[in-house]
DNA sequence: GTGGTCTAGACCACC
DNA sequence: GTGGTCTAGACCACA
């Protein structure tokens, strides 16, 4: 597994959950792979992915079972949604529109941006 | 003056000013504040401000005239654009495309929530 | 059955168990629920409902008949009550008189706060 | 310094804290000891303090200045009162109005009780 | 100097 | 087996 250096890899972690969660890759209330399952699997310390695991509990999203393991809460899918949702009109549209205005680039232009990168 | 923590200080003082280049605060050639006028001006150690003038200066946006202070470079704007253009390609697009397809929304959204934003 | 995540499980249950001795749920020498029926009542495992019992039989609380069960012991009352009373004082009291003393509350606000509680 | 093992040693750091704010020990908007320094003088690895720093930043107990330290919050006092209020109102009160009915003991006991343990 | 992150490895209580 | 905590030590970016 290839992490990039701009971003903790805890926080790099909590997406790869996060979004595995809204790609229904684990349903509500399934158990995610224990802390040294994850650990093993995309060579990382078991402290480094136990802090994502914390970071996502602290949010509701993923919740602990006494010596059984995490879980993911019954309402996650709802909540990423409004956490990345949030995140996404707080720090992503108004850097977006600053942006735009300085580059004097249109929505247009950023479709066509987006097209060829994925293209 | 307020600086948010998810991002160097540093760079967010250089954004104040390649900011201020685009808005013609300083035109080209212009005079920008010394280190330690800009650094009591916006209560910030002068290492800091000196780190975010060098960082600008490697890009030569602005450039140092020994003894006298620095200076917006002739053609600080063009580069400034092109900074700005790279950045916004190369990290905004992709972050904006994954968004857009984990959210489930359109540009016509954006659009909505940059206008509800400025309005 | 609901346990919060504070406290051991098997101490959750042991108080459940001295509680319902205190209530006469269960009188003196009475069996109490197996292992087995404990366990898939609580839906918890049955390791952690043993764990509970023998912590209990330590204090001779319950005792064990061997191919019949578990029951409470002849002067299980007293030792709870005993019990309880130890906890209370080297535990609770101290961090009670702490509490009391930071929050500057007296026992008369006390008293009202567990009016309010019940009432 | 000496902790039980009861509770986390890096919640008991935290309670420290608080407590020391409660008394003044740290007004507001004042600088607390560096991470470094607070676990030589305590004996304790730097990580557990830090652990217990970023529990209180959470809480906006305290908050961090990039490269200079750690601050007490503004209205850090009334937030470790409403913080340790709700925990004795919610936890603290029930257990004991619990307590004194299963030990059948009055609030008039509990006075004489404290009074011993202090004296 | 400051905090922030990560690794390695250990020990523990608990299920 | 599970998570939870702690230590030791390292490296880094930043002020």
């Amino acid at each position: 597994m290839e992490f990039h250096s701009q971003q903790a890899i805890f926080l790099q972690i909590a997406n790869l959950l996060t979004d595995g969660i809204l790609e229904k890759k684990w349903a509500a209330e399934e158990r995610i792979p224990s802390v040294r399952e994850m650990a093993t699997s995309i060579e990382v310390n078991p402290n480094t992915v136990m802090r994502a695991y914390t970071f996502l509990q602290d949010q509701e999203i993923i919740l602990n079972k006494r010596g059984i393991g995490f879980f993911v809460a019954t309402d996650a899918t709802v909540r990423v949604i409004e956490l990345k949702r949030q995140e996404f009109i707080t720090q992503e549209i108004p850097r977006l529109a600053r942006t735009l205005k300085l580059l004097n680039l249109s929505l247009e232009d950023v479709r066509k941006l987006i097209n060829q990168t994925e293209g």
